[in-house]
DNA sequence: ATCTTATATCGCAAATATACGATTAATAAA
DNA sequence: TTTATTAATCGTATATTTGCGATATAAGAT
């Protein structure tokens, strides 16, 4: 694009919509529900279960952890990724209340 | 990218996915705050409150409208869009559904 | 000290997204 | 019918994302 034009939005609006980039991959989808139904440190195990190589695997998580979604902590040869709740709960409340004006009314089209 | 790999995961990852993927942008972010607040159908009202152009705000309008989180009639030379909270609230279930396991529990890292 | 194992990072190619101006389409107003 | 007016679409340049193999890194095992 000639000029990135992000900037020019709120904290907010670019804020949620940075969380929202990071969920906007089935592969990130697929490894938070695997952090998920673990809820425990997880290492190689993601990889195994992804159809993706290693490293690409290693990029989304890179990603993840830069929206904060998961913490990870790198412990020699193996890291140890988790899913950082708070962080989605953040996510919920903000992106609720951008939108909960007026929700029980109809729309009209 | 060589291949697109996204066909590899299931439907419902897919799904939360591009649902995220429409989120993804401020200026969409935005668009859906104007139009949460009104919650009627306003129209060229959105080009003259974002710093974008007129076509860059159509592409966007018509993005949200593919992911189903608005909807939009066109009503001769001006047309109309709504939020359509049915949608909002499937992804939040959807959501919520897919990472709800152990909650409670407290992560490791 | 060397080898193994697990993971991160680099460099690249291909795909997608972003943004705009120009054009088109479709109706209302004159 | 001609002339606005509003919004969608087209063509385009540029930016970003996706994905992989190759390589680097970091610690434990031998």
């Amino acid at each position: 694009m000639a000029i990135n034009k992000k900037q020019s939005f709120g904290k907010k609006e670019q804020d949620l919509a940075e969380c929202a980039k990071a969920l906007a991959h089935p592969a990130r989808i697929a490894i938070l529900k695997v952090l998920a139904q673990h809820n425990k440190c997880i290492c190689g195990e993601i990889v195994s279960v992804l159809p993706l190589a290693q490293s690409t695997v290693s990029q989304h998580l890179k990603e993840l952890k830069n929206a904060g979604l998961i913490t990870g902590t790198v412990d020699g040869p193996r890291s140890c990724y988790c899913i950082n709740w708070k962080a989605f709960e953040k996510f919920n409340r903000e992106f609720s209340f951008l939108f909960n004006h007026l929700k029980t009314e109809q729309a009209c089209c």
